[in-house]
DNA sequence: AAGTTTTTTTGATATACGTCAAAGATTACA
DNA sequence: TGTAATCTTTGACGTATATCAAAAAAACTT
């Protein structure tokens, strides 16, 4: 067995419940470990899969932080998305049997590796688990078309609050404090995100501290007004 | 029977082949014409669905040309997409069994009703139809991938080119023509999808038309150089 | 067909954000 | 431990697009 890879089960692992439907009984959730068939892990700035690779699984999240992202012809980068622990990336690559975008490691990383044959195979024979996998792609339709409303109509301000609002929200449901954390990304990288040049960004994080709402160290950030936050982000949240 | 509602069959439609997958032999097609269970016509400005609106179906466009939006709290309006004859609306509303936008007919329509209940009892039944599903799903997010490149790292006259050479595809695939085709939506609602004022859009069509690349006759569009709009669309094209 | 409303175009002006540049701060590396 | 490389901040200035406004054109209404 390589040193990247080795074999795993969902029913005893501790975010199953972020990853996987609920309501197997002990029986069906050994068949449901068939999903993942190994872990691999991934070093930081390492590429999970990227563009024009050919498609074959669905990654879940076990540890690490990823974004995703897609290029121009002329090279110009539109940062994606941003994943954590417990959600599932690849979504894109089904359509055409080709990955779309770039996955990179921003910190280093496990995943669990889910062969999407073996994901349609179990769905029709768990509707819990199609019901499941229609969810998580309907989730990710929604998100991004709040991404296209942060991007269409919000001002530099109201894009950051969004964003931080939305990293917290995530991080606080995954036992992290709601009011203190590590940006895993780089100002460049959160400017792509929002559409934005990275002085926007910086710029945008400094008026916050002076306004006494966040305090900024670098990448550690600390919400001071959650509330003064949350009255910025007038807009459909997207999760 | 209502006026707006009847019964009606896949196996017959001549949209067969954008909307269901391929592959189906004659016994199997008679189980698929169970997806839709009726028809329905919308009225132009009426709404398929909106926003909060229990989700039950998905719906087919066999005529007619629609808009999806989300509008903020403070009730900005953010275009999502236009949908044309043959492709699938409703997905927005899988995740939490209620629609997260507005589905508006921007002219008079006709749809076929898919209740997404059947759709997932036969996807369990037929693998064809369950990778239909799921392609259909990546489908709107690789698009919606793309919208974010537009939104997020896109010039005005990017984004309109990209636009116009996204929609004469589109018509082209459904028999039309290549060169010439009416806008069925409004300065304004072209840049609300594409995060412009309307009076931008006006210019840069005007900008095109002095430049001999279109002639626009208000909603009439005629492409005059394709080969220069295809040369302002530097990016992943988003269908 | 006249009048009202809506849509589109065009011009003048404003502004939020981008660009360019340089200095600090932090991290990587040898 | 020092040196290079990268990332972040801040300032000065530029520009693409927004805003405001008004006229022209088209689409409805009665």
């Amino acid at each position: 067995m390589k040193a990247e890879t080795f074999k795993v089960a969902c029913s005893s692992c501790n975010l199953r419940e972020l990853c996987m439907p609920v309501g197997f009984d002990q029986k069906d959730m050994d068949k449901l470990d068939e999903v993942v068939t190994t872990r691999k892990k991934i070093k930081q700035g390492d590429m999970l899969f990227e563009n024009g690779e050919t498609f074959t699984s669905l990654y879940a999240i076990r540890t690490g932080f990823f974004k995703t992202s897609i290029a121009s012809e002329d090279g110009r980068e539109q940062v994606t998305g941003f994943q954590m622990a417990g959600e599932i990336i690849g979504l894109d690559g089904i359509v055409n049997d080709h990955h779309t975008c770039n996955a990179v490691a921003l910190e280093d990383a496990e995943v669990c590796v889910m062969p999407f044959e073996h994901i349609e195979d179990l769905s029709r024979e768990f509707p819990i688990l199609q019901k499941h996998v229609h969810k998580i792609m309907s989730r990710e339709i929604v998100r991004e078309n709040g991404m296209m409303m942060l991007l269409g109509n919000m001002s530099a301000e109201e894009r950051l609050a969004n964003f931080l609002v939305n990293l917290i929200q995530r991080l606080y449901a995954r036992g992290q404090s709601q009011s203190e954390f590590i940006l895993r990304m780089s100002r460049e990288e959160i400017g792509s995100y929002l559409g934005l040049k990275l002085e926007t960004v910086s710029r945008t994080f400094s008026k916050y501290s002076e306004e006494g709402i966040i305090e900024v160290k670098q990448r550690h950030i600390k919400i001071l007004k959650p509330d003064a936050l949350k009255q910025l982000v007038k807009s459909p949240n997207c999760n």
